[in-house]
RNA sequence: GCCCCCAUCGUCUAGUGGCCCAGGACACGGCCCUCUCAAGGCCAAAACAGCGGUUCGAAUCCGCUUGGGGGCACCA
């Protein structure tokens, strides 16, 4: 490493949808690297597309980035210097930018109808060339332009392409990437209704916000030649530039579509942040997990927190590669996350799931489980399935289980009796000396724990799979738990 | 069609010319432990896409092929 300058990396995104998985990857990273040089990492919300915009999604992305645990410096109620930061508030800004470069010759009016464009399109198409704009208007006298645009004649603006020779991009973990310039469009960069598209805003607001390294997808990689000669053309120094790859659905077979999206929901998962922490995904299992697509510390360093990460991150053990979206592994994070947390958090945790389940489970109660249910759980979701009968009012029983395996109906009732016994004997309601007297007395009876055990566990719970037995009987309480098995024999 | 990127076990990856007949993790299979479910322990199976170079030596460097991915909007 050479001397540490701090870095400001921006998170741009655009409130069109939900904060899926890629994008939180690029906003830790641009996290991680600002708070790791002691930078800042700043929000800027690309909403210059009026018409794609979407209701409330400016507030989930905030709140996903809250949840995540990625703050920001700069953005959105937090003012900085660079604002405003959000591109619908800086119009004007662009405009000046977008004037600027046709003094420059480096862009031009142009007069093209949508009509006249798609046409050209369809043309460039059929002759199996790019469909790239064919520059009529690229040529237009400048007195021209200038008198049409002052009439009101609807026009674009567009970037000047060199048509010859190449252009040269830097990439930080794919090194100089070359274009030739024959194969570059000219594209627009202010539209008809007076907005800058990306390609001109994030530059104009990566150069006046001060940033100092561009983390995106490597779908930018394509234009990303225009960007660096609009970087040129604006004579800025431009910022270091880190093209991510992209993640593929868990076959490994092409991106994401919606309707794999869709499909992933009825196996329980999601690529979306809002629906991972609604599954009772934990925070730091997420980051933990995407952290690691396309990056990796050491050969076997797995666990990571996120301060462990803005200590560790570097963006040169970046993997260029893509990486296919594997779903078991954020189960086995959100495993080792999960028991990594005191009692008293993971209560407060799954106690949003009881509620919503309709369980009206208090925290003391909850704080008494949670240190035998953290390593039987994968998310906080299961944590209700596997307690409810605590937080029951009453319970079903499945009759066929009520009766010990091998065993005869009456040799069962026995058995239960005994047991009944048993309980009502104990005065330290506590799992040792549950299972001191029931060890002893299982004993006695030539009974293994898997017969005894199992009944009174469907007595007690009417479930096949909850904790163990002498934990939820001490949850549960001694009056509960007697209550419950006299049901049960009556049942048998 | 054109441009660009990528290429190690099923998946995420380590590996930057000899330490590699390739290491870790998840998942899968088996065994042990075990009151259910987990957790834990042990074991197994599993990869350098192909072909040419360069080199004393290549998973590592170069080229080609193949495969995969991305892009080609008055979206970002």
């Amino acid at each position: 490493m050479t001397t540490i300058t701090p870095v400001r990396a921006r998170f741009a995104p655009s409130p069109t949808g939900h904060v899926h998985l890629g994008s939180a990857r690029t906003a830790l990273y641009d996290y991680l690297i600002a708070k790791q040089t002691g930078g800042q990492f700043i929000l800027r919300i690309e909403d210059t597309d009026r018409k794609r915009l979407v209701e409330g999604a400016e507030e989930e992305l905030i709140n996903s980035l809250h949840w995540l645990g990625i703050d920001w410096d700069e953005g959105p109620g937090k003012d900085g210097p660079y604002g405003p930061y959000r591109q619908s508030e800086r119009k004007e800004i662009y405009q000046k930018y977008a004037r600027e470069l046709i003094e420059k010759d480096a862009a031009y009016y142009c007069f093209c109808t949508p009509e006249r464009l798609s046409q050209v399109r369809q043309e460039m198409q059929k002759n199996k060339l790019p469909p790239h704009y064919d520059g009529f208007c690229r040529h237009l006298s400048k007195a021209e332009a200038e008198a049409r645009v002052k009439a009101g004649e609807p026009h674009v603006i567009r970037f000047k392409s060199p048509k010859e020779g190449t252009t040269v991009v830097k990439d930080l973990l794919r090194g100089e990437i070359t274009f030739e310039n024959a194969t570059l469009d000219d594209f627009i960069l202010v539209k008809s209704d007076g907005w800058a598209l990306y390609h001109l805003a994030a530059i104009v607001d990566d150069h006046l916000m001060k940033i100092t390294h561009v983390i995106r997808g490597s779908e930018w990689l394509p234009t990303s030649p225009l960007h660096h000669l609009i970087w040129n053309a604006l004579g800025w120094q431009e910022p270091e530039w880190v093209h991510l790859s992209v993640f593929l659905k868990p076959s490994g077979k092409g991106k994401m579509s919606k309707r794999e999206a869709a499909d992933l929901s009825n196996d329980g998962y999601s690529i979306f942040i809002k629906d991972l922490e609604d599954l009772g995904y934990l925070p730091e299992a997420v980051i933990n997990w995407v952290a690691l697509m396309g990056w990796s510390y050491d050969d076997h360093t797995e666990f990571f927190t996120l301060n462990d990460l803005v200590e560790k991150f570097s963006l040169d053990r970046l993997n260029p590669s893509p990486a296919a979206i594997n779903f078991s592994k954020l189960d086995y994070f959100n495993k080792e996350h999960i028991k990594a947390l005191g009692n008293e958090d993971l209560a407060a945790r799954i106690q949003p799931f009881f509620i919503k389940a309709g369980y009206h489970a208090d925290l003391g109660d909850l704080i008494k489980i949670t240190p035998v249910i953290k390593e039987r759980i994968t998310t906080l979701d299961d944590s209700v399935e596997m307690c409810a009968f605590l937080f029951k009012d009453a319970i079903s029983h499945d009759k066929e289980a009520l009766i010990i395996k091998d065993k005869t109906r009456e040799e069962t009732l026995r058995f239960g009796s005994d047991s009944l016994e048993i309980l009502e004997s104990v005065s330290v309601w506590e799992p040792a000396v549950l299972e001191a007297k029931f060890t002893a007395y299982m004993e006695a009876q030539g009974l293994t724990p898997r017969e005894l055990l199992s009944f009174l566990r469907e007595a007690i719970s009417g479930q096949r799979v909850t904790p163990p037995l002498f934990e939820c009987m001490q949850v549960l309480g001694k009056e509960r738990t007697i209550q419950r098995l006299k049901e049960a024999l009556t049942l048998i």
